[in-house]
DNA sequence: ATTTAAATTGAAAACGATTACACTTTAGTT
DNA sequence: AACTAAAGTGTAATCGTTTTCAATTTAAAT
C-alpha cells in the first residue's frame, strides 16, 4: 500500500495525498475523499521513504553506558516519556561502559540520520572531545558538564556540601568513599562538595580520609573494611553513591558497630534499596527522570534551531536531601 | 557523500561500489581502489536509503512496560547485548504499562519496517491477541507464555514450588503475597507453584492465606500489616516479588517480630536490595539477562526463516534458589 | 584456435515518499 | 466585464541505495 495506490483509489494525484498528510493547499472536497480512503485502508506513509526524501528520520539516538543501573534506567525512562510526546522514536545504543563504543555510536548515529543524540555522559577523553566537535547533529549530554556541549547535569557539589554539613552536625571524623575521579561529576565534584563543607567547618581537607571505589556494593564493602581497620576514629562515612553506601553499611554492621550511633553514613541516589536497609539510608535524591525529560526538551529546542536554546544550553538540576535513619 | 561520489572518484560504476559493500562479483583490482576511496572519505552507506530499497531496516523493535524496573532493565540489557552482536539496532517503545500503547507500538513497528519485535509481556487481552495474530513480522514475547506466540519465559511454577518446599522445612503456617492474577506468569503460575508444594505437604491449598498486591514495596508493606493483624499464626511468608518481600519485611520488623525466627520470608528476583536488608533475603534468581539474549536469538532464527525455529519457538528458562538469612 | 562457461561490469529501473514548478481554477477588485 | 491575486492541482524530478539485465571480459576446455 503506497501513496500511489491511495492516490489512484481517491482519484487524485500523489501530491494531493502527500499534502493531505503534510499540509499544503488542498480543497475540502479532496481532503475528505482522501481521508476516507486512507482510513479504509489503514494507510500510513512509509517512514523510511519519508526519511530518505526529507533527511529527517524522526529518530533520537540515546547512548547509555548500562541499562541495569537504577540511575541510567530512570534517566532513560524520562527520555522515553518525553520523546514520545514530541512524536519521535528512540534508538538505543548501549556502550557497556566502553569508550570506543561511545564514539562508535555517536558516529554511527550521525551517519544513520538521527535528528538528535542524547549521550549519558561518563567521562571526557580527547578522542570523545574531537568526536563531539565533529558531530553535525544536535547532541546533549546528561549527568556531566562537558565544556562546549549542551548538557543537563546535577549540582553534585552543592548536594554533597549539604549532606556533609548535615553529617557534621553530629559527627567529627569523616571518611569519604568516592567514585573514580576520572568521572568529573560523580567523582571530582562530589568530593569537592565534601571538602568544601569540611573546610568551612574548620577541618583541613587534606586530613579527609578519602578512598575511591567502583560504584558497586562490593566495592563499598571492601573499602569500608579498610577504613575500619586503619582509621578507628572515623564516626561518619560519606559515600558518593547509594550502592557503595550499602556495601559500607554491611561492613560496619559486620564489625559490630551501630549505625548511626557509632558511625553515620550517607549515600547518593535515593535508590529503592535505601528504604529497606536498617537503618534506612540518608541520601540525596537526584532527579533522574527529570534529567531525562529536560535533556529531550533541550535537544528539541536545538533540533528546531531555536536561537535561545544555544544560549540556555546548560541546565543544572536541583536535588533534595532525604534524611533517614543512617545519620 | 553518496555512493555516486565514491563511484566517480574511484572511476567505477555505482553498482561496483554497492557490490563492494554487499558482496557480488568484483575484481580484486576494483575492490582495492574502492576500499581506498571509501576509507579516505570515511564513507558509510546511507542506512535509510538501504532500508528503502531492500525493505530490511536492520532494526529490532523492543516494547517494554517500564524501564525503571530491575527485571525489565536487565532483560533489556541482555537484548541490547545480543542485538549488537548480530549488527542490528534496537528501537525502543515504552508502554508505561498501558495496554493500548502496547498495541499501538506493535502496529507502528510493523509499519515502520522493523525486522522483528520483542515484546516484554505483561498479560494477554483479546485485542492484543488479534494484534499479535495480524502481525506479519516475527515477534517474540518474554516473561510470559502466550499461546501460539514464540516466547521465552521462566519456570515460575517450579521455582515457587521449590522455594515453598524450602520454607516448609522449618515453617508451617504459610501466607502468600502474590502479584495480580491477571499476570499469568508472575501472578497465576507463581501462586500455583506455592499451592502445589503445600498440597504435597498435606496442606489443603484452600487454607492458604493469599493476598494480591502490586509489585511495590509499599504494597508488600500494607499487605503484610493486614496479614499480621488477622493471621497471628503465620510463620512464613512467600512473596511473588522481591520488592513486595522487602515491604513485608519492613512491616514484620515494625511489628517487633524477628526474621527468620518468628517469621520467615522469601522473594523472587535476586535484586541487589536482597543483599543489603537484614537479614538478607532468600529468593529465586531468574536469569533476566539470559532471557533477553535468548529472545534475540530466537527472534533471529525466526527472522532468518529457519525452519526449526518455528518448532523450538518456546523456551523455558531455569532458575536458582538463593538461600540467605530470611528463612 | 575455437567454443563454452563463468566472472565481471555498468546503465537504468526500481523502492515510496516530498516538493518545485507550471498550470488551472476560484475569488476578489475595480 | 476585465483584471489580478490566491488557492488548488498534477507532472516529474529527486533523495541514495540495490539489483536486474544484457553486454563484455576472462578463463577453461576442447
Amino acid at each position: 500500500m503506497t501513496i500511489k495506490d491511495i492516490a489512484k483509489m481517491a482519484g487524485v494525484s500523489v501530491a494531493a495525498v502527500s499534502r493531505y498528510f503534510n499540509g499544503g493547499s488542498l480543497s475540502e472536497e479532496k481532503r475528505e475523499i482522501i481521508q476516507k480512503i486512507v482510513e479504509e485502508n489503514n494507510y500510513v506513509p512509509n517512514a523510511m521513504a519519508q526519511t530518505m526524501r526529507t533527511g529527517k528520520s524522526g529518530n533520537i539516538g540515546v547512548i547509555v553506558p548500562r541499562l541495569d543501573s537504577e540511575s541510567f534506567a530512570q534517566i532513560m525512562a524520562g527520555i522515553a516519556d518525553e520523546v514520545e510526546k514530541i512524536n519521535y522514536t528512540v534508538i538505543l545504543g548501549v556502550t557497556d561502559n566502553k569508550k570506543e563504543k561511545e564514539i562508535y555510536y555517536i558516529e554511527q548515529m550521525e551517519k544513520s540520520k538521527m535528528d538528535g543524540i542524547i549521550l549519558m555522559g561518563t567521562y571526557m577523553t580527547p578522542h570523545l572531545k574531537t568526536t563531539l566537535e565533529k558531530c553535525l547533529i544536535p547532541i546533549v549530554v546528561t549527568g556531566q558538564h562537558f565544556k562546549g556541549v549542551p548538557s543537563v547535569f546535577y549540582d553534585d557539589k552543592s548536594a554533597m556540601y549539604d549532606i556533609t554539613k548535615l553529617m557534621l552536625k553530629s559527627k567529627k571524623h569523616i571518611a569519604f568513599i568516592g567514585a573514580p575521579s576520572i568521572d568529573h561529576a560523580a567523582g571530582k565534584m562530589r568530593k569537592e562538595g565534601v571538602e568544601k563543607a569540611l573546610e568551612e567547618a574548620g577541618i583541613d581537607k587534606k586530613s579527609l580520609i578519602a578512598y575511591e571505589s567502583d560504584f558497586t556494593i562490593d566495592g563499598g564493602y571492601e573499602t569500608m573494611k579498610k577504613i575500619l581497620k586503619s582509621h578507628k576514629k572515623v564516626d561518619g562515612v560519606i559515600c558518593a553513591t547509594d550502592r557503595m553506601a550499602h556495601g559500607a553499611m554491611l561492613a560496619i554492621r559486620e564489625a559490630g558497630k551501630n549505625i548511626p550511633d557509632d558511625i553515620s553514613i550517607t549515600g547518593v541516589g535515593d535508590s529503592w534499596g535505601d528504604k529497606i536497609s536498617s537503618p534506612q539510608l540518608t541520601t540525596v535524591q537526584l532527579y533522574y527522570k527529570k534529567c531525562g525529560q529536560t535533556a529531550v526538551n533541550l535537544l528539541w529546542g536545538l533540533m528546531k534551531g531555536e536561537s535561545d536554546s544555544h544560549l540556555i544550553s546548560k541546565v543544572m538540576l536541583g536535588y533534595s536531601i532525604i534524611e533517614r535513619g543512617s545519620v
